[in-house]
DNA sequence: ACTAATTTGTTAACGGCCATGACGAAATAG
DNA sequence: CTATTTCGTCATGGCCGTTAACAAATTAGT
């Protein structure tokens, strides 16, 4: 959660603080008793702590508890709602959307606008979405929110820890440092989609949120991003979930990468949609979940084809990794009802039993990588307050 | 390393002693301000740790250095050479190893023994394990070492955070309780032989060593071992790693576990001698590699398609994971010679050049799982040296 | 050979922070 | 209305790292 701040009882109150915080986040309204009685230190140790916090403007008092048990009844701590909140950005090939969270996470406004940016250049598009940025934020101080980072989605590779894009195939961008263009006052974070994706599901997702799961979404490509004891597996190069070029028939039909018979080969949108015998104008998981609503036979046959090519690969997947969970997002989640069936039969077959994860759909469908953007920023107060206090 | 320590004042000093701990083992005999500089405290604050680690006999005073450089030279630290030791014991299906290793990494007494234990009953063979136990604990304490715990590695699946195997299906061992038969005064863990395999690599293989990478090895079926940031990937149920029964071809052979065209049913070593045209009386890997080293082509052509099939396994692996390193443990290290081409050629093929891993053959090879049994009660100590002050 | 400069390790005063224990406050139980 | 329980606060104390000063031990320069 928090590991690089030193050992120093500087180090070590900061520690605390956090630990006040995410205790309240994660427990309701809790009393300082309550807190105390669940982080391991004392009733004086807390209320110190909470005070500090109050000051920062980080936690509220709500008033007494009446919980009925017997004793003096406990004066419940809550997040503020007026104080930090996350803004989220994300790039889409064919939107902008903007949100502001706050430390309940509850988004607290929002903006979007619809556009093809496709081999567009990037300047224009930065230029709009600051602009959304800027009215976000000001609908945001309104409220009486400060906020206190914002951090972006983009369908394309980003350097590790830098604001760069390396590479977004669907747009057409390389090298574009989003901090040159979105030169705010606060923090500025830049993300792979799929990844703040799948940091939407532990933070927000279910109830109890897995901590260890696999979670496959297919925006650019077919994308895996694979969550380990809460902390997201990133990779040495920042590649790791490249699921989409994971052999599922080793002498399959060759694939762009140099490979053959990769998933994308099977379950890529343009392989389901050649199966289908479709070709799509706008965007083609529109165009496959229409048609297989309306109960197009092809289309249901092409689609239930890429749910056991997927079932395959997610078999070598769980084999590997024993997930507890594995969760379709993205825009997959649309197309859910019809790639399950297989999916899931090729995966129980593959798998053994005491192993086999659950399988489930995303709650958050195309919104998660929005939400997870605004929540890395609210993560990112809860695990060190006194960065961010008033 | 150490996170589960409360924040209090003492527990931030046991993860000072173990700061200092780490330091002095990883960057060889160093100064008190070298420490300082290194762990990011003043001197002041090394200095009372270091009095601490020094009474508790962890650490020694060598003297003073010889650096040529301007100033006071330092007085030279390094870790006790007759401090604790770990005891590490190994059960093999046909042999049992104990050995005792110190602070410094360094094998201090050992002892083993051959027998085949297929089939036969726990009891005695744990019987036999206790009296070599006995001599290499006896022969550490000659020496002025002090046992400070036993780790034992097992050919199976052992439940999380216990003592005992839940099945060891080539010993024939079901739900067997090693903390009843080896009742000593010290901390007694038992963990799989894979497992400790990859962290013996981890701690010891290599220089630098890699912190993250995908250990295979093939004892009992084929297992890899993931690490990631440094840290085992055990799986929800502990089951992780189970590349065996990775989808190789999915409509390949049928597999026991119910799938098809699982990886072991190309590069196990049943299928691998038959591939071959072998039968094995004693251990298949000894018979594999003497008529591979003799020269026998289908022999080889068997062990090359092995190879391949390891390969497309480990493709699927590197792209969903994205490891700096991949390493072939246990028996494939013997076999390697004739493995590493066909692997290597699927492998390069299917993975993107900028995610490659290194490849690497484990200098460590059947003493991988001994020697990481008897280093984890060496971290243990490092992790925490408090708790084994004298 | 002698001085200046530099670095090490120790010491004492200081300050931050959590634990301890006592206390008043506010509820329930009888 | 009293006894009991729990909550939040306060004063005290102890632990621990920091700061600053100092003696010790070496090199660099003249």
């Amino acid at each position: 959660m928090n590991a690089p701040l030193p050992n120093t009882q500087q180090g070590m109150r900061r520690r605390n603080l956090s630990l006040v915080m995410h205790a309240v986040a994660g427990h309701g309204p809790l009393s300082r008793a309550g807190v105390a009685g669940r982080i391991g230190l004392t009733r004086a140790a807390v209320s110190s702590l909470v005070d500090e916090l109050i000051r920062g403007g980080l936690l509220v008092e709500l008033g007494r508890e009446q919980s009925g048990a017997v004793g003096r009844p406990g004066s419940a701590l809550s997040l503020s709602c007026r104080g930090p909140v996350g803004i989220g950005a994300e790039i889409g090939v064919d939107h902008l959307a903007v949100c502001a969270v706050d430390l309940h996470g509850k988004v607290r406004a929002r903006a979007s606008a619809q556009a093809d940016h496709r081999g567009r250049p990037a300047e224009p598009v930065l230029k709009e979405l600051a602009e959304l940025i800027r009215q976000v934020t000001e609908a945001a101080r309104a409220e009486g929110l400060r906020p206190a980072g914002i951090a972006v989605a983009v369908p394309g590779l980003v350097a590790r820890d830098t604001q760069t894009v390396v590479r977004a195939p669907n747009l057409g961008w390389e090298d574009i440092d989003l901090g040159d263009s979105l030169p705010y006052g606060v923090q500025l974070s830049v993300d792979n989609e799929a990844n703040l994706g799948a940091l939407a599901e532990l933070w927000i997702g279910g109830d109890p949120a897995p901590q260890d799961f696999v979670h496959v979404s297919a925006e650019i490509g077919i994308g895996a991003a694979v969550v380990v004891e809460g902390r997201l597996l990133r990779g040495t190069h920042g590649y790791a979930g490249e699921l989409g070029h994971v052999p599922v028939r080793p002498e399959g039909p060759a694939c762009a990468c140099g490979g053959r018979g990769c998933l994308e080969q099977y379950a890529g949108e343009e392989a389901v949609l050649r199966a289908a015998g479709l070709t799509a104008t706008g965007r083609g998981v529109d165009l496959l979940a229409a048609r297989a609503a309306d109960g197009d036979r092809t289309v249901r046959r092409a689609l239930s084809t890429a749910g056991a090519a997927l079932g395959i690969a997610l078999a070598g997947t769980v084999n590997l990794l024993d997930p507890q969970a594995v969760i379709l997002g993205g825009a997959l989640s649309r197309l859910a009802p019809w790639l399950l069936p297989s999916l899931e039969r090729e995966l129980t077959r593959r798998t053994a039993e005491p192993a086999r994860p659950t399988l489930t759909v995303s709650r958050l469908g195309s919104e998660g990588p929005l939400l997870g953007a605004a929540h890395s920023v609210v993560r990112a107060v809860l695990d060190d307050p006194s960065s961010y206090a008033a």
